[in-house]
DNA sequence: TAAGATAATAAGAAAAACTTATCATAAGCA
DNA sequence: TGCTTATGATAAGTTTTTCTTATTATCTTA
């Protein structure tokens, strides 16, 4: 006895089954009547015993009534998992997690994920955010898919694909003494109060280092620096996407000569290819930055 | 897209993953790496997504983790499917349906049927007996898979397979008139009374037509024949095998010149192979009568 | 940075699957 | 019956698939 069965053979059988003859099912499978009747005798050589009987229009033995229903089990479940797996390829079913930086999260993924959610309606995503080193870490772990976030030291088992560069600006309140310039320089800041916070690593080894050196103040939290920003006294550097123009007593003032920007990207586990779905979400990603950024500079 | 799955690459899959890289999982199936190489490649670029990472030990991307669960189900189906009908064909599985003569049923079945149930102790069978009438419709309507019996009217749809020629011969009571020869000849039995039963018929276009033409008396049950026989005044026929020694007081007479048989054999339906487990039985029952055929001419 | 291992590629050989053409057998019909 | 038609089996050859050997590229590790 030969193990394993070919399921075309299978196939074969039953549609000489349906169609009640050799011809009338090679017709149906596009094969001649020969190929069908060379299958089905290797099939019950394979077996050891007939299945159909010798002559008349594909009758079955009484081992062949045994099998057939097996037969149709084994295909009924070959036909399922081709299709599920169809399904997964063509974004007809998945799910995608996903941790981007907060500015990223709240400035783009809305329009992704709107756009994402009508155009593959059977998938499903998950949205986080958190700081660069969280979001590195929810990648390595595999918690998530992809990140997208700048990232501080390139790690080796990560890779980073840049998408955006976001410029570094001075945020501070509308009657603080630098508020009604277009921009500025760096030296334009010696002097003044600075509050750093989580974004000020971004400063380590640029020009702005030694303002970083003076500054005597770090608040973590967005909102207690918007409490501090409120007395007019001090001010704090943000990337132009992390400032909240919603917060209108605040200005952002860039800082230009020169420029210091964050670079965001796409973050994986090297190594490791991102599913058919959560391709998609990138693709998107990438399209609404682009456009926006068409919309800013135009 | 490309339908169809081939169960030896997703085998392939498994294999390479089980091992933790291609070498050591070619070596288990027997194959060169490269034959998995391009068998796995295929697989993948006929679902549209890959399944391993490009290098390192076999990991899997994120789509192989959805199709791998998919895969193993298959395969596990498809081989409790090859198991299942390799235990048909070897009559590890099974049940077969047998209809008999009375006589064969109470003569041979019960060794054959204690040989086969030993032998094959998984497989089961169902036995049934009735007059050849009654064999022949079981076996045309499919109740059973094949019958042992005489054929009265050699049927289209029957195939009938002799196996045993049974004499018919005289049946009266030890205080008979007839009781104590050895043997007869039919003309011995003229102007005797006789019972016609069921198997009269066989005296049909014989030399005894005419004893039956004579016969008043048509009695259809074995237990009344025995009580008329036991007054001693009348006599009947019966083939040999269905006259009973256990009835000490009635004699069986053999009758030469000519002598009268009735053929028994195997009947199935035309054109219908028998299952592995029927074939079985079949052999077994054939070998008994032949093995008891040399026990009786010793 | 070189050595060793692992997987991908190329090219050809072996095996499998399919085709056309022909034959045997059974069923239908005058 | 004998002729015709239809069905499935068989033979021989072709195409396709699958596998192998040989080689190359790439990653790992020492």
């Amino acid at each position: 006895m030969n193990k394993g069965l070919k399921l075309q053979q299978l196939r074969y059988v039953l549609a000489v089954l349906d169609e009640g003859g050799f011809k009338p099912a090679a017709k149906r499978l596009h094969r001649t009547q020969t190929a069908l009747s060379l299958g089905i005798r290797e099939l019950e050589e394979s077996l050891g015993a007939a299945l159909l009987e010798k002559q008349g229009a594909g009758r079955l033995t009484p081992f062949g009534e045994v099998c057939v229903p097996r037969f149709r089990e084994l295909l009924g479940v070959h036909d399922r998992v081709v299709k599920d797996l169809d399904d997964v390829v063509n974004r007809r079913s998945g799910r995608v997690e996903v941790v981007t930086a907060p500015s990223i999260a709240r400035r783009y993924m809305p329009s992704v994920l709107n756009d994402f959610l009508r155009k593959y309606p059977a998938l499903e995503i998950g949205l986080h955010d958190g700081p660069a080193d969280v979001v590195a870490d929810m990648v390595r772990t595999g918690e998530v898919e992809f990140g997208v976030s700048s990232l501080w030291a390139d790690a080796e088992d990560l890779e980073f694909e840049p998408i955006l560069e976001d410029a570094v600006g001075v945020v501070c309140h509308q009657t603080h003494s630098l508020a009604d310039a277009n921009s500025l320089r760096w030296q334009d800041l010696i002097g003044q109060t600075m509050i750093r916070n989580g974004t000020s690593r971004l400063l380590e080894a640029t020009p702005a280092e030694e303002l970083l050196a003076e500054s005597r103040i770090y608040i973590s939290e967005m909102i207690s620096i918007d409490a501090m920003l409120e007395t007019g006294t001090a001010y704090t550097t943000l990337p132009r996407l992390a400032f909240q123009d919603s917060v209108s007593t605040l200005r952002f003032i860039p800082i230009k000569n020169p420029t210091v920007t964050r670079v965001i990207g796409i973050i994986t586990r090297r190594g490791v290819t991102v599913s058919p779905a959560a391709q998609t979400v990138i693709g998107a990603l990438c399209q609404t930055i682009t456009a926006e950024a068409h919309v800013e500079s135009a």
